[in-house]
DNA sequence: ACCTGAACACCGTTCAAGT
DNA sequence: ACCTGAACACCGTTCAAGT
């Protein structure tokens, strides 16, 4: 046998990482495969599976790695038993043990806060991955692990508006900062938060594309406070 | 002259509305207009700038039409004034005359929830709306009639918020519909929200995939209330 | 100003046929 | 099981040329 499913995905996200959504198309996939495009009709019934199975790929892990974050912030302030990361409804009920006051809600809330980010910062650490995976994730809302396991935290609306909000934010942060980044290639400013000031910033290896002075990991961090306050009253 | 640049944002609508967006190609909307293809590079550099004008004319008017709806909403409680909808800022300070203990800033939660149940069932009501919406609203949020609006409403972060929450979720609402819509043609059940009771439902003319039993109506109402209820913290 | 005709460089998908 | 070769029915966009 010379290719299976796993390495028509592989290579799927290689194309996608290096030509974006736009470029990535069946028959690039192919070529990277070394193989004609209708080949990999074997493995994939049409383009949006593959596209579903990239975005599954893209986000595998993001749940076992917001509760091992959100445990370890847990020790800084003082509980005590380190627990390494349970494999799944031990994170339903965490112990409540932060500051005074902190009941299992605010605990539970607090580890979806720790889900978003890590879902978003996953989704912009791939090119265009935010569109690949808000795309297929659209689709089975409803039905997805990383669904469910907000739901047992902030209930069903919860998780439903954390995600939407998310998977937007990111989305939209993804564009801008690809149009910046398409912008600076031309010399552009490409920023201009006012019609004033603009004259000879040398732009000195400023940050990259990925990682930004845009203000949007910011404005996603706030506008996760104002759902998660919501959510609690 | 033949064809103006109204007449191919209106045939490019028409296209949308019968075909869909995937349906919607430049070669479509040339068809429609009796026209080649090439004679659309006329009117309009390239097709994304002609989905931006189609976005603008389905989103034209929403402001408007909420604006009229929060204020004769505002006349059934207990206020007196009529007032009819202003040109702009006339509204930026609503007087708050609504039931007891209400000030200005929950007035304006009011009108700016409105706003937003107005821009999602415009959005609702032609085919792939939100998708064309989103998609060129993102491409420049923070530079949106609407969002700027809403932000005199309930500040930057707010509007921001509210309106990655409107887009994505009617997204995902129109494109539930139309799954379900799809399925329905096929004779397939289509909802199956449990593993169980699933006999002989005979879907006696079921309501129009446009106006729902799916509770994704009630959900973003149940999510605009957990964001705006987060706001007035 | 508005349009035609023809072309360029692509798409996703299908299908008989090979090994 | 995995792949080739060839085709089908499309795309968005460009460009010289017409009126």
């Amino acid at each position: 046998m010379r290719n299976s499913l796993v390495d028509v995905v592989a290579a799927a996200l290689r194309v996608l990482g290096a030509q974006g959504l736009e470029g990535c198309s069946m028959r690039r996939v192919a070529a990277e495969l070394g193989v004609q495009p209708s080949a990999l009709y074997h493995h994939v019934p049409d383009k949006q599976s593959l596209l579903a199975l990239m975005a599954d790929d893209i986000v595998a892990g993001v749940g076992a790695r917001a509760r091992k974050r959100a445990a370890e912030s847990r020790e800084v302030p003082g509980a005590a038993g380190s627990r390494p990361a349970g494999t799944g409804s031990a994170v339903t009920r965490p112990m409540a043990m932060g500051p005074v006051g902190s009941d299992s809600a605010e605990v539970n809330r607090r580890v979806a806060r720790c889900m978003c980010e890590e879902l978003r910062s996953t989704m912009l650490a791939t090119r265009d991955g935010a569109d690949v995976v808000a795309t297929a994730a659209a689709f089975r809302m409803g039905a997805s692990d990383l669904e469910d396991e907000l739901a047992e935290l902030v209930g069903r609306d919860g998780a439903r508006t954390l995600l939407i909000y998310t998977f937007g934010q990111a989305q939209q942060t993804q564009m801008h900062r690809q149009a910046a980044a398409f912008g600076a290639l031309l010399g552009a400013p490409a920023d201009s938060s006012g019609p004033a000031a603009r004259a000879d910033r040398p732009d000195p290896a400023g940050p990259s594309p990925t990682e930004s002075t845009d203000g949007l990991d910011e404005a996603f961090a706030r506008g996760l406070d104002v759902i998660l306050t919501g959510l609690a009253a």
